[in-house]
DNA sequence: GCCCAGGTATAAA
DNA sequence: TTTATACATGGG
């Protein structure tokens, strides 16, 4: 992998194991929107647009110090996944052809009070009206950086009260993202500690927020937090995986459970006759 | 109008 | 412990 300076940014060579539309676009970050020059978006307070020729990823507006401070780790481009796919296939057939499916997928390491807030506004909710919603928070409330807004920080919601965004129309959602907001401001819940806590207390360290249950604190986990081993199950997982894999459960899938429920949850997506007998 | 959307809190069985 | 319902909003 190596990254070298462009005339609109920088390209890095040897990239595998991505497809920007299977990991920026399936559901894991918000802010992603596919252009006529690839996708643009912002993380970290920075915007960019990536796109990918072969095995050469380029990212316009990013610089080289920013690529090894921030791009190849939100990418998770460190991360073998070739080799994870390789362990994953001896888990279940199903497994190695859902993988093989979606092998550009990866677990996207985002800021992790973005991926909680944005999960708690995923709930019961659908993709584009959740894409909506934080692009109406950011703008509302975020940090203006060159070409938009960046992710607004817990401090600044925490100032605010439910009524205060309304203006997002996310509905009964306003007042779970204010107590998330109190909570990680107070140090009530600590973040950063659900990096190295045991799973099942991370777990129940973002359950204390209101409007936080399973499945967003599994989803915060892995993408915000890359706890890997998080298996976030929704309706349409546990469906998946009644249908697929009816005589496993969450942990039978392992260290790399949450990789393994990103390639399922896409294959599945993709096959959904798979599911019409229900 | 009705149903649903990568759920959760709450009350009741 | 498990099961039913409300919750805000917008698109189909």
């Amino acid at each position: 992998m190596e990254c070298v300076k462009t005339d609109t940014g920088i390209k890095i060579r040897g990239v595998y194991d991505l497809d920007l539309a299977q990991t920026l676009d399936c559901g894991q970050s918000f802010r992603w929107v596919e252009t006529d020059n690839g996708f643009e978006g912002i993380a970290y307070d920075k915007k960019v647009t990536m796109r990918m020729d072969g095995d050469t990823l380029y990212i316009d507006s990013a610089n080289e110090a920013d690529f090894e401070k921030i791009w190849k780790s939100y990418l998770d481009l460190e991360l073998d996944y070739g080799k994870i796919r390789e362990e994953l296939s001896e888990i279940h057939p199903i497994l190695k052809e859902a993988g093989e499916y979606a092998s550009g997928i990866r677990i996207l390491r985002q800021e992790p009070w973005e991926a909680l807030c944005t999960f708690i506004i995923s709930q019961n909710n659908n993709i584009k009206r959740i894409k909506g919603i934080v692009e109406r928070l950011c703008e509302n409330f975020g940090a203006k950086i060159d070409g938009g807004y960046g992710f607004p920080t817990a401090e600044t919601l925490a100032k605010l009260s439910p009524e205060d965004l309304q203006p997002l129309r996310a509905g009964f959602r306003n007042k779970y993202i204010i107590d998330a907001a109190n909570k990680v401001v107070s140090g009530e819940v600590e973040l950063e500690k659900c990096r190295t806590l045991p799973y099942d207390e991370a777990r129940a360290e973002l359950m204390k927020i209101k409007g936080v249950g399973v499945k967003v604190a599994d989803c915060a986990l892995l993408f915000g937090l890359h706890r890997i081993e998080a298996f976030p199950v929704d309706v349409w997982m546990k469906r998946a995986l009644e249908t697929l894999f009816p005589e496993m459960t969450a942990e039978d899938f392992g260290e790399y459970a949450g990789i393994a429920q990103q390639y399922i949850f896409h294959y599945s997506r993709m096959h959904p006759e798979l599911f019409i007998a229900n």
